[in-house]
DNA sequence: TTGCGATCTCATAGATGGTCGGCATCGTCT
DNA sequence: AGACGATGCCGACCATCTATGAGATCGCAA
């Protein structure tokens, strides 16, 4: 790895020189300039982050703390974060949690001690104490999908609006007993899909029933379960609001076992969008998050706090939008299996229609 | 940003103390060791890494480059080099290169300026001078899932054997006519892919026939679109394998939306395992790459590297697994519904039968 | 008890690679 | 001649580690 003093020797000049010309700061005559950067280059030299950073007290760096990013959830946020850091030529850090706050800790340490010049955080759950000593140590840190009781900027979605918009479109589809899974009450964004539900339903003019309304945790397993319980119900609910996808998916399942249809026997809508919701069958209603945007929103909030530390605290909340398709809406999947038939030369519904079985529906 | 000096004068001692009290290295007497631990905590010190870094030349930082991390492939694969590198002390610095050689220049240049101590690749197309430059400037580097002509350490799952181990699947049930959708021709997994079909039909007596072979793109319209093909064959193949599940998906919707029967009038194979293929329906028979393994023990090896620069080369070859689902084998499908009856009590099968359709199997 | 080497304990002085302000020099223009 | 711009060097500085060595302490043998 040469340095700007291997650099100066070769080009006979100081090595400040050489800083100036790379870095294209200060005086230098052109004609020496160029011979200073083909030197370099044909060095192979890259300047060396550390001894930049230990001077002008930046890294480039952020950290980026998701709980784990093998969770279908994050990807789309992580890449979003990456893009914008990179755009501005900084790097990521990844840090997976597990969601265990003694895990957390540990990485806050590591991101400190990397002089990580801001922290973005995507997960549901952060200790909020963890966030306030990097806040009180001067690290800039930006809250992705979750709000906390702490100064700082965030961007999350509006996870109120998602439900609502969910079980209004169940209600305006005629349902009038709507059941709900929620995910577990402890989590912000849980209770906020269930005051949407409720919102929902306030608007419509129909009651509210705390008995429609079962605790999930947010894992496929729980829907599993809930559903059949749901299905017991006397009288039957025609529409599950499941308060994200995975739940949703165990809920399918259950249903289908107990050859009870989607959706003409029950409608069912779920949380999230991800991909998984695109190929079920029939394939899942639900409340796409802007993921990717959440990443690059948090990225580019992060960044313009770097440089203003002292700007007032933004905190951005993002639409959620209904994606409609066929587990809530009996049409709709008519539609589907006619465009099937019609459809043996063309190519257009590739990720079109799915129905083969016609009888069922 | 508290540092040694103000530690030092706060316990009275020099800087060069404290750097040997909160190290353990060197001699300072008990007594004061505990006295500036307990003034470092108290002022909140964390070393900083840049300046430890310029001088002892390691950074404690791994460069891991994917080419999109929301491709559902490598989530697991970082996620085993993220826990790897944790466990020892390294931070991973996340690079999404689009395949794209600029930008994978473009991150290369970042990490050497950041001076990461080694390299992840985990990508199936690397441009070898970057590696070799890399390897050049004595950055060590693993490569992931690929193997490449160039002397480092790599780890790679066995593709002939997994497709040797998919087609005999086929064969064993008594299939003869097996189709095999190939991946891009000048991609080292696709070709080897390809081997392991020729050696298993050789293997069972079977002539090879290129006109049973198509290639595809390894995404999912590829699949859709070719399976028209496969089904105008005079004579039709009973069995199709594809060369990843994408393609696999296009190739049921295909077959779906003709009416075609999967498995009964053709049976499906196909290869990685993405979470997808566990919800299709019927549920993708496929090959499963220990994906986390790949990424843990790449980064095992990169560690050891870093530690031991001289020792040979490694190249681990992992073995891949066929998990048989409903798409290859008749018997399990009606097997799931009869579970599915049988259930209506127990809750066993979460993930299990998922066949309302009995009419049509 | 004394003497001497071995072991502790801690401070000083670079060194790491790059940046930046200050300053000296030189040429040119007014 | 004086001023000013262009050019390039010098030295300080960032936070930490390490080699070196000075002084203190201790054990053990004489």
């Amino acid at each position: 790895m040469p340095t700007i003093y291997e650099i100066a020797k070769l080009a006979g000049v100081s090595p400040a020189t050489v800083s100036r010309a790379l870095n294209g700061t200060g005086y230098v005559r052109a004609e020496l300039r160029e011979r200073i950067r083909a030197i370099a280059d044909s060095m192979d030299y890259h300047p060396n982050s550390l001894a930049r950073g230990l001077l002008n007290k930046r890294t480039y760096t952020l950290g980026l703390v998701v709980p784990d990013i093998t969770n279908p959830f994050f990807p789309a946020v992580a890449r979003g974060v990456e893009d914008v850091a990179h755009t501005n030529g900084y790097g990521v850090i990844l840090c997976n949690t597990d969601g265990n706050l003694q895990k957390e800790a540990k990485y806050l340490k590591m991101l400190r001690t990397k002089r990580v010049d801001g922290v973005v955080f995507t997960t549901s759950r952060v200790q909020a104490s963890h966030v306030q000593d990097l806040l009180n140590a001067g690290v800039p840190v930006v809250l992705a999908d979750r709000r906390l009781d702490v100064r700082c900027d965030s961007v999350s979605a509006d996870n109120v609006d998602g439900a609502y918009q969910a079980v209004g479109h169940l209600l305006s589809l005629g349902h009038t007993r709507v059941a709900m899974i929620t995910g577990p009450a402890n989590l912000t964004t849980a209770q906020e899909r269930l005051e949407g539900y409720k919102q929902a339903l306030c608007e419509h003019g129909i009651a509210f029933s705390p008995r429609l309304v079962l605790e999930g945790d947010f894992r496929q397993e729980s829907g599993y379960r809930l559903a059949r319980d749901i299905v017991r119900m006397d009288p039957r609910p025609t529409a599950v609001f499941a308060a994200n996808d995975l739940m949703a998916m165990g809920v399918l399942m259950s249903l289908e076992e107990q050859g009870i249809r989607v959706p003409e026997d029950m409608a069912l809508v779920g949380y999230d969008d991800v991909v998984l919701s695109r190929v079920t069958r029939p394939r899942l209603t639900t409340v796409a998050q802007p993921k990717y945007e959440m990443g690059a929103i948090a990225c580019e909030l992060l960044i313009s706090r770097i440089s203003h530390p002292e700007k007032e605290p933004e905190k951005v909340v993002l639409k959620p939008r209904l994606v409609v398709r066929e587990s809530s809406v009996v049409r709709e999947v008519e539609q589907m299996s006619r465009l099937a038939m019609a459809k043996k030369t063309g190519r257009t519904g590739a990720t079109g229609g799915n129905n083969r079985n016609g009888q069922d529906t």
